[in-house]
DNA sequence: GTTCAAGCGGAACCGGAACTCCGTTTCCGG
DNA sequence: CCGGAAACGGAGTTCCGGTTCCGCTTGAAC
């Protein structure tokens, strides 16, 4: 699973880190920095999702085939490193919700695979619970402090929108509960992959008894 | 908040710290040993609320007014006071569970103040999410492995009998929906901790539409 | 009051993991 | 093909937090 990364955002592309925002010119990188750059990508991304917060930086490195240096020439910190991998996962939401979700002809059963989806992504990836949580927990007027991980504003506003559209959809539908919000979507989608994390073998059950919560309530 | 402690089992109560099971007569600690052990333990469970599992031994030491070297006497390892501090929560939830749900006559206004006070819990205990989550975790013949941390076998069995009896109740009474079992609720509780921890603030709303995928099915 | 084992405090130890430094290697413009 | 700037690697440094050790203090049995 490699190169699948051509997609995302400038500043986690292959080319040189950000020094800071403003300065666009930005020298392209010698050719096997790149090279390194994206393998060191990709083993972050690997090693982030097998051991989450945990992962070491000597593993990425070992597994990227390069020194622990090169690693930190390109992300001066664990933590910037770890913001890089956020970032991608996020946008990878994102382009599934998009691609998956909206263009389904039918709200309810793009939903269901939504939830599916959801958990086989925490499955796969020890880290995808504290994700989708900093996207609940980073509510509407809370993008101040911008805590300690954490995918950008944009990124959680662009994310927002598209679960509106949906919920525009399914409302329309009337497959849905006619009180539905947008921000009443990621705090379940967070208590999904938490319930996967903690180890619940029958999470499906649990989805079951949500999606009834999400059904149009029954006319008094 | 001190010495709220005497109705805990004997594994964390302020006799000597068990050197193994099966040697019962124990000779009792001298009195000045047996009230550090106490301070120590209101301490870490202060501190574990605070921090969670970046709780530092130092730290409880200070605050119990304590050398390190007096907690190690007691607990000899982080892991073991952990443990300690996990057994009494879970005590704690099991009494309210007993006393507070059970005996409400209304079994659905029960289940509401259920998952209120399990959402303050969180709130004042960052440790509680991981807690519940143990307990959702720890499937009917999942009991062989004993994870890294977690309560005692018997712990968890009975809360999950408080909580069948719980089901029984509401079932009979028609307030819930007739195909619940006890097992679907652990992972629920574990779902709002997290939601909580997340920093959804409005996580009321989320209860809401749980709550609405727990009543009775409308007949079709 | 004396004695001494139980208990205490906290400086020191130690391992683990993030991060730095610098001698060496590699790319690439001329 | 050469020179030197850019990048590399990985041993070494630093920091941090759990755990240990040991000389001192104190409770309680006589």
């Amino acid at each position: 699973m490699n190169d699948t990364e051509a997609r995302f955002r400038l500043s986690t592309s292959t080319s040189r880190p950000e020094p800071d925002s403003g300065a666009q010119p930005q020298k392209p990188l010698r050719a096997d920095a790149a090279r390194n750059r994206a393998k060191i990508l990709d083993a972050a991304r690997e090693v982030f999702s097998e051991y989450g917060r945990d992962a070491q930086m000597d593993e990425i490195a070992r597994r990227a085939g390069v020194g622990v240096g090169t690693v930190y020439r390109n992300f001066p910190t664990k933590q910037s490193l770890a913001v890089a991998i956020v970032e991608q996962r996020f946008d990878a939401i994102s382009d599934w919700v998009a691609r998956e979700m909206l263009t389904d002809p039918d709200p309810w059963r793009a939903l269901e695979r939504s939830f599916q989806w959801c958990a086989e992504m925490q499955l796969r990836d020890r880290g995808y619970a504290e994700i989708v949580g900093t996207l609940a927990g980073a509510a509407p007027a809370q993008h101040l402090s911008g805590g300690p991980l954490g995918p950008s504003v944009e990124q959680v506003e662009g994310l927002l929108g598209l679960t509106a559209a949906w919920v525009e959809r399914a409302k329309a539908a009337g497959v849905v509960r006619a009180d539905l919000k947008a921000s009443d979507m990621p705090p379940l989608y967070a208590a999904l992959a938490s319930i996967v994390q903690a180890g619940v073998l029958d999470w499906r059950r649990s989805v079951e008894i949500v999606l009834d919560g999400l059904r149009p309530r029954p006319a008094r």
